[in-house]
DNA sequence: CAGCATCCTGCGTGATACTG
DNA sequence: CAGTATCACGCAGGATGCTG
């Protein structure tokens, strides 16, 4: 991965934490995080909890979100090395500091889009 | 329809949340409006401010988050009706009470991001 | 001025199979 | 158990040209 030209701070907090939570499972992986370390299975069981019609989330999705994540410094992976293979992920101070913002993020959502506010787009989300 | 069954609070205000972002600029346009109604070339100047790299935003793709934000009923669009066409589009209720939201993510991005902590998947941003 | 119509491309996401 | 490898597809998003 060549060229490293120096980045502009520009105007782009918001284009950077959208790349950062860019991805249906990043911002549910590090709220699932915040009451302390799980698994790689862990994780993934926890983000099909209360969906039905979803589909199995397939290993290299969730394994790509998780790298993303960890790159991005929000989560820490710790491998225990051992057979067979346990991986725990955790967040970091930075992830930490971030569980407030999702937090604003779901009250709010709770309050204007967690009832029954939902029009034909989301729909198919949960069909 | 196919139901609409109770939403179990499970992750999907956040989904929803992701859903109604989605998209490179809606962030930034509601951020935009906060301090009141602008026209369509207006938005587009102001997406377009601190950028040098970037080309053109497509107009296709501009008139898509418009319309995106006003079915999620973020801001709303006023038609002059004259010609040449004139159109201001505006925050609604919802979308102002949306905005301290934005705040926190800009707030966080700004102490987490905004520096040079970028790392090599950020730099194709400003590249 | 504020869009819409069309073509094209890259990437995010899903599904399936395999491995250390 | 915790991933990687491969194939395939839909859609966001850019470029260009045209219109009411």
């Amino acid at each position: 991965m060549p060229k490293a030209p120096p980045s502009p701070a520009c105007g782009c907090p918001v284009a950077a934490f959208q790349k950062m939570i860019s991805g249906k499972y990043k911002l549910r992986i590090v709220w699932d995080l915040k009451d302390g370390a799980l698994r790689y299975s862990a994780i993934r069981s926890g983000l099909l909890r209360g969906l039905e019609g979803t589909p199995e989330i397939a290993p290299r999705v969730l394994s790509r979100e998780l790298k993303a994540l960890a790159q991005t410094g929000l989560i820490d992976r710790k491998d225990f090395g051992v057979v067979p293979p346990k991986v725990e992920y955790c967040l970091t101070a930075k992830g930490r500091s971030f569980v407030p913002v999702i937090a604003a993020i779901r009250k709010w959502g709770a309050s204007h889009l967690g009832g029954e506010a939902w029009n034909e787009s989301e729909k198919q989300i949960a069909a």
